[in-house]
DNA sequence: GTCGGCTGACGTCAGCCTGG
DNA sequence: CCAGGCTGACGTCAGCCGAC
């Protein structure tokens, strides 16, 4: 006898392979999206970190070269 | 392959990014950080020596006055002068 | 009269249509490829800066906090 | 819409981030050239001191010697102690 | 070996935005 | 206003790679 127990009719297989395969797909362009996004975001932090880090050099090479740096002491004291 | 340094989920490159993320967050708040006690201690130390300077001028005695033009200046006892 | 001059047909129309479509999706998958990889060139460069410029304050850091730094100079400077 | 901060086409994107990276590339590397800088003009200066040091001997002439432990400290006539 | 989960690439549709 | 250029999102096919 024909034995349709599981998933033997090949048009339906085709079809939850189809529909598994289209959920994938949304599910990786989810993602996709998620991980481009992480990169945008992962370089507006280093950005900000980078050019926080410059100032800072620039400050201790000033103060190492006897430029008077005072005034910036002050002012991110007084915040 | 999960262990590679370019992995082909996008889930793990995402948990990589953040992993990382997180290291350099922490390396420079530490620096930062620290920065920041140096700053500080710095000011305080300039505070007490502008405090102490009515005190100190015994050493002069006898002698010259202290430049007053390099008061202030945090850095005016270094060894060797690099003004670049 | 039926004027053909251009494009009147309204199944060539289509085709065209769909035709230039499909160049644009592919030029534009080619230029988002190209833009993904540019994001992550650029986060590998500023990875590699903020490693560069912690090392660098820390240096100065702890060459300002009276600790030698003898051995890193003259390492540096024999390469 | 060709001025906008987070433009709709994936050249102008490029273009912008190419833009920036070119930037922050200059500022980077002029820090690291005026500190490589900083760092020769010290080692030359140490040196100095260091070729020096047995001919300005004679200014402890009838006095105590100098610290030597003092010597290869870069740092050692810093107004303030800040040991963190 | 095979099988299933993810992803790369394709063509298509729908929608936004700008130049004409 | 609207025709056309780019892009977002979809479904489908093909291929890779790990797990079974």
């Amino acid at each position: 006898t024909s034995q349709t127990s599981k998933t033997d009719d090949p048009q339906l297989k085709r079809e939850i392979r189809l529909m598994k395969n289209r959920e994938a797909a949304r599910e990786c362009r989810r993602k996709k999206k998620e991980y481009v996004k992480c990169l945008e975001n992962r370089v507006a932090v280093l950005e900000n970190q980078n050019k926080t880090l410059i100032e800072e050099l620039k400050t201790l090479k000033d103060l190492y070269c006897h430029k008077s740096v005072l005034g910036k002491d002050l002012q991110k004291a007084a915040r | 392959m999960a262990a590679s340094n370019n992995p082909r989920k996008f889930s793990e490159k995402i948990a990589l990014h953040n992993q990382k993320q997180a290291e350099e967050t922490a390396a420079f708040e530490e620096v930062m950080k620290d920065l920041s006690l140096t700053r500080a201690h710095r000011l305080q130390l300039q505070k007490t020596q502008y405090l102490q300077l009515g005190q100190s001028r015994g050493q002069y005695y006898g002698g010259s006055l202290p430049n007053v033009n390099q008061i202030g200046n945090s850095a005016m006892d270094l060894p060797f002068q690099t003004p670049f």
